[in-house]
DNA sequence: GTATAAAGGATTGTATGCAATTTCGCCACA
DNA sequence: TGTGGCGAAATTGCATACAATCCTTTATAC
């Protein structure tokens, strides 16, 4: 047996790389994926391509049409509301496990991430999206329960994505302040306050991206995928 | 083009059939799920079989390791707590949502449900724990939001599970009781009690099931999927 | 007698091939 | 010019074939 036994193996490299393609909207909501093209991309077989395609339909990333192949989900204006307001109501469990949890390192890891989000923002990376979403999949790695991390990692992917659609560009700059306030409240253990401040956060978040641009149209096809694809190509080792 | 378009698909069917028969116990946790067996017992090839064994472990029903092929999944109780407390915030989002809807048609929809709840009961067959989930699920249909829907019936499968595991049965018998009291709250609008009465219901569901019977060991095979096969094979006409 | 190792069988991982369905272009015809 | 239908090309649905991995059994050494 070799060193690292968890090489993540082809089919969830892939489902990352769309994943993340997705959600840094250099997939857009609409577009097609066709099987051949893809697997031609990443370098891989059809059969690579489709587990991956399902296992994000199931995710709701995606949306797969009999006979008709997948394309990039275009969550409508009240599927967005109805993603924000349960990821409010689970959210609310990470807060209490989080704060049973709390120790020093865990401030630690949150510091750490805010950091990060600091930093790309003064960069004014377009990345920003990504990395709020990722603040909340870690407090729910931190809460402890992979039941929570599961699902909120999904219905926070889910979220992305409309705000992605929905939202203008810059909508999400003032979100680093909350995460600081959260992380503030949950350092000194105030539940309470953890929590208000979560869903104020979340409804704002989602209030913000009441924008509805009605951008262009049906897209098709990209090169950009490259980037992504390499890293699956090159093997996961 | 036929008739009805809809008609569900064979790797729909197929994975119907194999979460009946988890959550009906016929498929116990720990169970091997080998895909040339299934596919024989099913009528189909590998690759169908392979893509439903994927959409069950993305629902958590089964655990998927590399190289090792599918088996039941056999959760621990703290996930089982886990679930149980996710579903209990999930399901608040659901009574607030149909108590809005609330009309006599649905009433009607719930009321007739509870009939067949208790019919089953009377019968005293062992279905129950399906029905009682179906109660839930159909909460959820009712509440109109696809989202709910989605993740109550997943998580409500993944409960039904667990109870499947731990509880002793005849454990869900007092149910019916609480279910006809929430249908009674919602009729009259009453959010508050509604709620109050389905969280009671969630967690002294929840409680019921600290049995740990612990049963027998690791189990293999079976010949009881005939009746969930049957169907699939005769084609979904 | 136990333990280790190698070989064989069984099971999963991936690619490829063929059938079925859809999509799109083309031509006829009103 | 617009519309309807027919056929070819493209795309997906499913099965099968082969490669890789794991498990079991047997043989051999200590």
């Amino acid at each position: 047996m070799k060193a690292a036994d968890k090489a993540k193996h082809r089919t969830d490299m892939i489902s990352s790389a769309l994943r993340s393609a997705i959600l840094e909207r250099v997939l857009m909501p609409g577009m097609k994926l066709p099987e051949d093209s893809l697997g031609e991309r990443f370098g891989v077989s059809r059969t690579l391509i489709r587990q991956s395609l399902e296992r994000l339909a199931a995710e709701g990333l995606i949306e797969l049409r009999r006979n008709k192949g997948a394309m990039v989900a275009k969550p409508s204006l009240e599927e967005a509301r109805d993603l924000f307001e349960l990821r409010t109501q689970i959210e609310d469990l990470v807060i209490s496990r989080v704060i049973k949890n709390m120790s020093p390192e865990i401030l630690g890891e949150l510091e750490a991430h805010l950091a990060k989000e600091v930093e790309a923002e003064n960069a004014s990376e377009p990345i920003s999206i990504r990395l709020a979403t990722e603040f909340h999949i870690l407090l729910a790695r931190l809460s402890g329960s992979p039941v929570l991390l599961r699902y909120v990692e999904e219905i926070g992917y889910r979220c992305g994505l409309t705000l992605s659609l929905y939202a203008r560009p810059h909508s999400t700059d003032c979100g680093i302040q909350e995460h600081r306030q959260i992380i503030d409240a949950l350092a000194k253990g105030d539940e309470d306050t953890a929590r208000k401040l979560m869903r104020h956060h979340l409804t704002a978040v989602a209030d913000r991206a009441l924008f509805t641009t009605e951008e262009g149209g049906p897209l098709l096809y990209l090169d950009a995928l490259e980037p992504y694809a390499r890293k699956v190509r090159d093997g996961g080792a």
